[in-house]
DNA sequence: TTGCAAACTTAACACTGTTAAGTATATTTG
DNA sequence: CAAATATACTTAACAGTGTTAAGTTTGCAA
């Protein structure tokens, strides 16, 4: 069946130049510059072509999001060397401002954009990985970090719930550029470390 | 000259009515039915008129937004009362949390999308007032917990960035379904609010 | 009555996601 | 080998979006 193979191949190789053409799209003129008609420009195909490889253009954000995901996960590459887990945790909340403010465009279809979501709702079988496989490091640098008594007990959903909200709180803000009118443009950077700075210091049990 | 001022009473009037559909619309409808096209249909002119007006929809979604801010004052209307002011910060948590769950459309032009900042960001000589009033709120309520020994000292920008993102942040992402298929559905409005008083507890001076 | 200005509309441009229906090519079947 | 079918792709259209240039109607002043 070498005919068959070669055309799975053929179609699975289109499917990824449509991946390839919306990654460009994305990066290089934003989200908003994603739009069915411009894939199909550059892939020469007419627009309906896109169609039949993906459902619609929320399972191609979707994949766009996944990608973001991994984008990410390169940020925390050294961090595994860090015996400390709380200046692990300290770095990780870093690496995500970092993240979100160099990458808002995947930033915003990470955590942002209802698109992704809504394609995972359509199928409620399915989980969100990506998001589950992020909170679970989260969970679990928490976790060491209560086991070697660095921060006082409690429970690490609400933990994780309030450190994810706070980083999170903080870079949504700033890209979405909430902060541009009420502080001065050059301290808004140093200003969201230090609020994490005082959010790890004020957990920080050796300091009491 | 009893003409001319009736004539701009009724061109006022006009304004007004198209602010009134948008409303209707936002409120109705949500966020992506706001269309130039549908207000016009309820005024009952043409679209076009809408722009004599307006300058443009951003114009229209900035007014919307201030409307948000008042909205977000009246809940929190009686905590004048509330002597404490580590008790008023978190009731202020609370109500803005809920403010955010409750009305997820204004919350997002207000915090989230980027139009009402395009508006703004127009002419760069006036700024947020309504976004600077309520962090001058939180900032007061903050100062007042330090002056009066209730949380540890601290640069008040700082924690006003903390908290505020901390808050944004839970309802932000609970309001994209960032939580949905990590936290069960029941336990998505508690656990934000254990998230909260976890971060008001870990303040608090006197638990120390 | 003419002239002008204000208020409003028509028609269009350039887009968007998406779908029904049609076509051409290649493969399978009788 | 010819006819039927399945695959891959396209054309044309629907229904919508924000926005603008140009044209029309209305009412007032000279």
């Amino acid at each position: 069946m070498g005919i068959t193979e070669r055309k799975e191949k053929q179609k699975a190789d289109l499917k990824q130049q449509i991946l390839d053409a919306s990654i460009r799209l994305f990066s290089e003129q934003g989200y908003e510059n994603v739009s069915i008609r411009k894939i199909a420009d550059i892939i020469q195909y007419s627009p309906t072509t896109v169609y039949l490889y993906f459902k619609d253009k929320n399972e191609i954000l979707f994949k766009l999001h996944e990608i973001g995901f991994q984008k990410m996960g390169e940020y925390n590459r050294e961090l595994f060397d860090i015996k400390n887990p709380l200046i692990r945790l300290h770095k990780l909340g870093e690496n995500y401002i970092r993240f979100g403010l160099e990458n808002p465009e995947y930033y915003d279809l990470m955590f942002i954009l209802p698109a992704p979501m809504d394609k995972l709702r359509e199928d409620p079988s399915c989980n969100w990985e990506c998001g589950d496989t992020a909170l679970n490091g989260l969970k679990a640098v928490l976790s060491e970090c209560i086991e070697k008594k660095l921060i006082p007990p409690g429970d690490v959903n609400t933990l994780a719930m309030a450190v994810w909200g706070m980083v999170h709180g903080l870079v949504s803000l700033a890209n979405r550029r909430r902060f541009e009118k009420l502080v001065p443009d050059p301290e808004i950077i140093p200003s969201m470390n230090k609020a994490l700075n005082w959010l790890i210091n004020t957990m920080d049990q050796s300091s009491n």
